[in-house]
DNA sequence: GCCAACGTTGGC
DNA sequence: GCCAACGTTGGC
């Protein structure tokens, strides 16, 4: 449970009528937990090679709260929340052969991954399961947790977020 | 620029 | 382990 009163915030950034304040992104626990990130507090989001997640990555801004996602584990679901603290970050592992995320075609004077960083707030007492999440979230947020999509970050509307926050 | 083949994701 | 649903690749 969040111990926070924070608000949407309202930087001069938020007169950009695309800013988005909520997303939600997977992870597999095997990979990258939120045990891990609670012990870490803070973390670069990278390894991501989806053209469409990198670019809502893009789109971010300091202070967008994130819903942790756990998949492919039982059971699958948000876990807990955290915030974006840094934006535009080059992906390091693009570049590093001994990474799984290595990328061959990338090029250091025209990087092609990058990513955020964030902080960990809070992780849930009780994971927010797959079934609540299809009964909760719209058309476009089901596109994440849909079988066999490889999206792995998405938008998530304000008043979805504000059920979500509820119950986390 | 089409599209078939292929590889990956991830719930079940 | 199965397989639906995607994204990516590469021959043409």
């Amino acid at each position: 449970m969040g111990n926070s009163s924070w608000k949407p915030k309202k930087s001069p950034k938020s007169l950009d009528m695309t800013e988005e304040n909520f997303w939600l992104m997977k992870s597999e626990p095997n990979a990258y937990s939120i045990e891990t990130l609670k012990n870490d507090e803070v973390t670069l989001w990278d390894g991501i090679r989806n053209y469409q997640a990198r670019n809502f990555m893009r789109k971010m801004n300091k202070g967008d709260k994130v819903f942790f996602y756990h998949s492919n584990c039982k059971p699958p679901g948000i876990v807990g929340l955290m915030e974006v603290i840094d934006l535009n970050i080059i992906d390091p592992t693009q570049f590093d052969k001994d990474s799984k995320y290595f990328d061959p075609k990338s090029k250091p004077e025209n990087p092609r991954w990058d990513c955020v960083k964030v902080k960990y707030l809070s992780k849930s007492d009780k994971i927010l399961s797959l079934p609540e999440l299809k009964n909760l979230f719209s058309e476009d947020e089901l596109l994440v947790v849909k079988k066999g999509n490889r999206l792995s970050i998405i938008p998530v509307q304000n008043d979805t977020a504000k059920i979500l926050l509820e119950k986390i």
